[in-house]
DNA sequence: CTGACTGGCGCAAACGTTTGTTCCATCGTA
DNA sequence: TACGATGGAACAAACGTTTGCGCCAGTCAG
C-alpha cells in the first residue's frame, strides 16, 4: 500500500499524508488529530513514503555509492563497516561496489555509479588508476570524496594518511637497530601510496648520510601470487636484506610464507616490519610490528564532510586534504640484525 | 542531462530515446539511422536513463539488499564480494548493510530496506535473531534468500553448509587423535548454526561410547572480548581440555591469545581446530588446522537462485534448502595429547 | 457588519522514465 | 485512382512522491 491508496482510505489528501509521514506535518499545520490517525493507519498498514518516488521528485535519494578495491582486504571492511555506520546514522544508505583491484571494473562500476542518481560518492581508487579515473571523477554531478589514496589532478576532498611520513618511520624503526640491509615489498609500483610510502622509506635511508643501508625493492601487483613471487624474489638472492617492509597490507602473507619455505628463522635472521594492523598481527609468528591506520577517525571523518557537502555547504572546512598520522605498533618480529 | 533534454535537442520524441536507449531499438522498429543519430549523441553528452524514473515507471530498480552481521569478519567479505561480483555480471547493484552482529540493528535496517524498492534481498541474520526476524521477513515484498544461517519458520531459500557434519568432522579428527577432553569456544549460544555445529561435536562424542570424552562448553558472544572471556573461562580450569575447537570463526583469534598469555606450549599442550579458513590461519603459530566453508560456492547459488526468482521464476528448482559440505584443513594444530 | 487574518487542508504540477496506442506517410497492389 | 499494409515515430498515461499555492471556514478587531 503506498501513501496515496492510504489517504484514499483515510479521505484526506494525499498531500496531507505525505506531510504527515515525512515530518512536516507541523511545518503545514496539520492538526493533531489528523496526524495521529495517519501516524496510526500507517503503521497499522505498514506504509512507508516509496524512496523511489520522493526521490524523483527531490532530486536525492538518500543514498550514497562507496567504492573499494577489496572488501576482503580488512583494512577497506573495516572502512567500510565505519562508513556505513557513521552514515546511517545521519540516514543515509550505502551502496557498495569493489573494484577486485582492476583497474578497468573500477572504471566501468564508477560510470555505473555516476549514472545512478545517488547524492553522493566515496571513492578508495585503485592505486595504478590514472588520468581516465580523474577525468571521470571530475565531472561527477554529485559531492565525492577520496578515501586512502590521493589522486593527482581530482579536487575532491581527500582523506588519507601521510604515506611518506608513515614509511619513514617504518624505516627508522629498523635503521635504530643497525640493519644495514632492508628490503621493500611494494603492493603496486604505480600506486601512489606506495610510491609515497617507498619514499619515506628512501628519506629515512638518506637521513643517515654515508652509513645509508642498502635498498631493494620488489613486487609488482596486490594479489596472493605476486607478493610470494616478490617475496621470493628479495629472500633467495644473494645479498638478502636483514629485514623487510611490506608495504601493502597483503604482502606480509607471502613473505611470511616464503620466509618459513626458504627455512629462514624469524626474527633472528629477518627483521619484519608490516603495513596495516590486523587483528591477527600479534598472533602470527613472530608477532608483528605493523604500521597502523586511524580507520576510524578516517570514516569519521570522511562520513562528516560528505554529510556537510550534502547538506550543501561548499565551506573550505570540507574541501582539501585531510591527512592523519599512522602509527607504529612495536612487536618482536623486529630484533637486531644477526 | 536527461533524456527528454536530449530528445528535444534532437527533435525526436522522448520515447524514441528511450526506446533506442534502453535496447529496445529494433522491437518497435526505430529506424537505423535515426538508432545512430540518438546513440552518437547520448554517447557525446554522458546521457543516461535515470534509474529513477526507469524504477518508478517499471516497478524494479536493479538493485538488491545484502545484509550481513559484521562485513570485517573475513567470511562474511568474501561472501559479499562474491555476491556482489556475481550480480553484478547479472546488472544487480548490491546495497550493503552491516548489522554489526546487534539483533536490533539487523532489525531496523531490515525493515528499512523492506521500505526501500529494492527488487530482492539476501540476509545473513545474526545467529540470534528470533522469531520477530522472521515475522518480518516473512512479509518482505520482494524475493529473500537466507544467507549461511537457516531460519525456521521462514520459507526462504536457503544456502549454509551442514553446521552439524561439520561439527563431527572437527571432533572427530581430535577423536583419533585420543584426545579425552575437548573444549568447545562458541560464538552465541543463542546462534542456530553454535547450536548445530555443537550438535555434531556431540554426535562424534556419542559414536564413541563409553570411551566418550569430556566435554566443556563456553562463550556467550562473538566480539573479541566475550571469546576472551571464554577461552579465559576454558584454560583456566583444573581439567583443562587437551583439544579446543573454536565454532565460530573469531573465535580462535582470543584463544590464541590467551593460550599464549597462560604460557600454553601449542599444539602439545592444547590441540586447536577452528571454524574458517583464513588466509592467516597457515600463517599464526601453530598453524592452524581449520574447517573451511566453500564461500564462493555459495555466493555463486545465491546469486543464481535470486536472479532466478528475480526473472520470476517461482519453480521448486530455487526453493527449499542449499546444503553445502564443509572441509577439514589438516594443519600443525592437532597433535596427539600429551 | 465588514475586512483582515489564520489554521487546516486540498489541488495540481513536476520529477524522468516506459510503453500501449495512435497517427502519418509511403509503398505495393488491384 | 483507391485502398489496405507496413514501417517509423509521436502522444499521453502512468509510476509515487513532494510542495507551492489557493481555498474555505472560522475568529477577531475595527
Amino acid at each position: 500500500m503506498n501513501i496515496s491508496e492510504l489517504a484514499q482510505h483515510l479521505d484526506v489528501a494525499v498531500s496531507t499524508v505525505s506531510r504527515v509521514l515525512s515530518g512536516n506535518a507541523e511545518k503545514y499545520r496539520i492538526s493533531q488529530k489528523t496526524e495521529q490517525r495517519i501516524r496510526e493507519a500507517a503503521k497499522k498498514f505498514h506504509v512507508v513514503p516509496d524512496p523511489l518516488g520522493a526521490g524523483l521528485r527531490r532530486g536525492k535519494i538518500g543514498m550514497v555509492g562507496l567504492l573499494v578495491p577489496d572488501i576482503t582486504n580488512p583494512f577497506f571492511s573495516h572502512l567500510a563497516r565505519a562508513v556505513e555506520s557513521k552514515l546511517r546514522n545521519r540516514g543515509i544508505a550505502v551502496q557498495l561496489c569493489d573494484s577486485n583491484e582492476d583497474p578497468e571494473t573500477e572504471l566501468d562500476l564508477l560510470r555505473n555509479l555516476m549514472s545512478r542518481r545517488l547524492d553522493g560518492l566515496i571513492v578508495a581508487p585503485v592505486g595504478v588508476s590514472g588520468e581516465q579515473l580523474a577525468s571521470t571523477l571530475r565531472r561527477s554531478p554529485f559531492p565525492t570524496i577520496l578515501l586512502d589514496r590521493i589522486l593527482t589532478g581530482v579536487d575532491a576532498p581527500t582523506i588519507a594518511i601521510d604515506n611518506r611520513a608513515a614509511g619513514s618511520l617504518a624505516a627508522n624503526c629498523l635503521l635504530e637497530l643497525g640493519h644495514t640491509s632492508i628490503g621493500c615489498l611494494r603492493g603496486n609500483p604505480l600506486s601512489r601510496s606506495d610510491r609515497d610510502r617507498l619514499a619515506g622509506v628512501e628519506d629515512a635511508l638518506q637521513r643517515k648520510g654515508d652509513a645509508s643501508p642498502n635498498l631493494l625493492v620488489s613486487g609488482e601487483g596486490y594479489s596472493a601470487e605476486q607478493s610470494r613471487a616478490a617475496a621470493e624474489a628479495l629472500l633467495q638472492r644473494e645479498d638478502r636484506p636483514s629485514a623487510i617492509i611490506t608495504l601493502s597490507g597483503q604482502g606480509i602473507l607471502g613473505t611470511l610464507e616464503v620466509a618459513r619455505e626458504f627455512g629462514i628463522s624469524l626474527p633472528d635472521e629477518l627483521s619484519l616490519v608490516a603495513f596495516d594492523e590486523q587483528p591477527w598481527s600479534p598472533l602470527v609468528h613472530p608477532p608483528l610490528t605493523t604500521i597502523s591506520q586511524p580507520i576510524e577517525k578516517m570514516a569519521e571523518k570522511a562520513a562528516e564532510i560528505l554529510s556537510s557537502q550534502l547538506d550543501g555547504e561548499t565551506s573550505a572546512q570540507s574541501a582539501g586534504s585531510h591527512i592523519f598520522e599512522a602509527t607504529l605498533i612495536k612487536r618482536s618480529s623486529v630484533t637486531i640484525p644477526c
